[in-house]
DNA sequence: TCAAAAGTGTTGAGTCTACACCCATGT
DNA sequence: ACATGGGTGTAGACTCAACACTTTTGA
């Protein structure tokens, strides 16, 4: 009988075959559209960050930014640095998504991607790494039919192409599975329109519309967020009341916009995740 | 420059430094407790299923069913196989809970656990593997606090033991940390408590309460599972309403109580999750 | 007969939606 | 002046918790 100790002596975990694990970032941020009139504040439009590989497999192909989790570190921790090397700011939110694990979804062999959802706020201009030869922010506009079937739409310049999916109910929840030949290496379609999905469904309880602003906004511009992730609209008198809870006022107001000025709004405490600054706390 | 063909004939995987990856599944069912008056209809516990760790590390203590991720199949696959060499019987449902990635989370190295919540109906007896000396139901009670924190009250017969932890806000959500030396293995106190509070918000929604039950059932069988896990009363008149939208009637009646029988119900489709059985379409 | 659950009806409180309406601003 | 968003008020629809009440059964 041996003790624990001794156990951990002679246990070499390099014995066994074990899978690579990557966390995958899908990083968000709101696109301002000035408007026309000088009236007219600016409407949002959802972007997504997609990096353009520039090494094998799927060179030249669109991904989602991520990498090795190393040994030293969680795979939050990972997501939270692939995040901050790709936009060189920290974001306001990191939300796990789920476990890809499929055993052919990496053709340089067994590699198990943990997938984040990350939110900015405000304007961040993407740095291709090292093994990108582009990385760009690209507008979305998601589609779900009461069908189970969607369509990612994803434009950036001159640059565009459409994704379509199914959504399919599986042993453990429901995934996303493409069915048409895309530009988007790997299985990034299934894991963006799941993050597409999760932030929709956020986004109508109060969740994560916050983080796509600075701490302090106009219940305007928190609506248009929320409409822009739920596609639903809601008049502005019933959104400044079921907002409510989740704000607080402040003293401050609005300026130099062509009609009365609005009062600015913080966060509530208690709702949504803004994450630590030190690492060591993940 | 070479093609992709070449790159993944060089590319060897093994090359670079990697974590093992395990599954770890916390199984629930509902034990029966029969009443003392031949009319009252019986009252239900929750159970979860821990095996007592044969070997080292951690070796007789209480710990989840759960075991390494082989490179033939998904997380998904490898946490329903676990479950089923655990009981015998194939899951009602199977819930991905979350990944837990601490560096220092075994002492056998690095290891990050995928973790899945699976739920049985009826009974079933645990099968303790090669590697574990005990398989047992536990009774479990789960209190949380305003503040924060929170017990886990677990008994099987002679044995019965508290954990008392503490809900923290992280990065990316909460987590639940120990507070004190109790005899669960490795984070497993941590996950326990991540399944309960998700077990108990999805059963506030309808969204797991089926699975605890056969295909026909009654709503006040139904309502006993909601609040056992919610610990929230509700007058039964009102449940029945709430959750009309979710069930369909059937033409089958209980018989035999004490009492009037009650109409057999089963779940409407579209709502939960089955697993199927063919292990290809995960 | 009677305790227990099955099941229906109702009332009042609260919430949500749609709409009407006035306010304040900068060009 | 006026378009635009800021902001309040409110009637009707809807939802929900609480409670009263009747029905059906097996020992």
């Amino acid at each position: 009988m041996i003790t624990e100790q001794e156990f951990l002596q002679n246990y070499n975990i390099g014995d066994y075959d074990r899978p690579s694990v990557t966390a995958d970032v899908v990083i968000f941020r709101m696109r301002t559209v000035v408007g026309n009139s000088f009236r007219k504040d600016p409407k949002s439009i959802l972007s997504v960050l997609l990096i353009r590989r520039g090494e094998h497999p799927f060179r030249n192909e669109w991904a989602l930014p991520g990498g090795f989790v190393r040994m030293t570190e969680t795979v939050e921790v990972c997501a939270l640095r692939e995040a901050q090397e790709e936009t060189g700011v920290t974001p306001n939110a990191l939300l796990y998504l789920g476990v890809f694990s499929a055993v052919d979804r990496d053709p340089r062999g067994r590699i198990i991607s943990n997938a984040f959802t990350c939110i900015l706020n405000g304007d961040a201009t993407p740095t291709a790494g090292s093994d990108a030869s582009d990385a760009r922010w690209f507008d979305v506009s998601f589609r779900e039919d009461p069908d189970g079937s969607c369509l990612i739409r994803l434009q950036s310049d001159e640059i565009g192409f459409d994704v379509h999916l199914s959504e399919r109910r599986t042993a453990y929840g429901t995934a996303f599975t493409t069915e048409d030949r895309h530009p988007l290496a790997f299985d990034h379609a299934s894991i963006l329109a799941t993050a597409l999905k999760q932030l929709r469904e956020r986004a109508a309880r109060f969740e994560v519309i916050f983080d796509f602003l600075p701490a302090e906004f106009t219940l305007f511009a928190l609506q248009n967020v929320q409409e822009t992730l739920t596609g639903i609209p809601v008049a502005p008198a019933n959104f400044r009341r079921k907002v409510a809870d989740f704000v607080e006022e402040t003293e401050n107001f609005t300026q130099g916009a062509g009609h009365r000025p609005a009062k600015l709004y913080t966060r509530k405490n208690g709702t949504g995740h803004r994450p630590e600054t030190e690492r060591s706390k993940l």
